[in-house]
DNA sequence: AAAAGTGTTATATAAAATATATAACACCCT
DNA sequence: AGGGTGTTATATATTTTATATAACACTTTT
């Protein structure tokens, strides 16, 4: 899997990339106990500072999505973790606010839904 | 609309201000045309900075939230910016990504966006 | 055993984003 | 005339983001 991230783009660089490694764990293309690229290689790979992609690679600990060790940083999603499902349900609610007020249907919701999840 | 800002969160003040405005909108607690609090009372009644308000009217203008003319910052939703549906749909597959790993199954998912639409 | 590769920590620096504070301006409405 | 709009300008302080070097303890490879 390779990552990208837009130098041009408002959003920070260690969130592009979290969030990239998150897609890239729901569509599997990393599976569970895979290693993750070491923090040197990948920060040559996509262009930016080693420190920026341990910011990545901490967050996703602190977020139970890899686990971290001598090895690197381990895919290893943890389902319990107390705050995260309401954390989710509360940003859900705010984009599809934002999706309601620019016209996206429930219908057109439910179909989008459908097409992510076969993704996934 | 009483609006509220969690001065230990880690979200910008700007930003959770935006979001709850644009929640009013959706669920009509703000109607089309009505006028939002003007930027030195809003600031008052929340306890933060005036120009921290004017800077969320401003994102939401840009956003086609609302138009801000000198009455204030009116309720005015533009469905048609280009860019926007993509945008959304994009920070919308990072959310389900998310909430499949923690477990959110497709049916809960549909569930939970009847459960907001309805509020809506 | 030596070398190379892990994450981690520390220190430093620079730029950008965030938030506040004062002040003034043009405009509108009573 | 006075009080209410958003807006703009200037200034300051703090936090976040990103980079750069360097070193450390440990593991894996050679």
């Amino acid at each position: 899997m390779i990552f990208e991230i837009d130098f041009n783009s408002d959003e920070a660089f260690y969130m592009q990339l979290k969030n990239q490694i998150i897609l890239a764990i729901a569509t599997r293309s990393y599976l569970e106990g895979e290693v993750l690229p070491s923090v040197r290689k990948l920060s040559e790979d996509i262009g930016i500072n080693m420190h920026t992609v341990n910011k990545a690679y901490t967050v996703l600990k602190d977020e139970g999505f890899v686990r971290v060790d001598r090895r690197g940083a381990v895919v290893a999603v943890d389902i319990n973790k107390a705050e995260d499902k309401k954390l989710i349900i509360d940003e859900l609610k705010i984009i599809i606010a934002r999706a309601t007020l620019k016209g996206i249907k429930r219908e057109e919701m439910h179909a989008l839904i459908d097409a992510i999840y076969d993704e996934y």
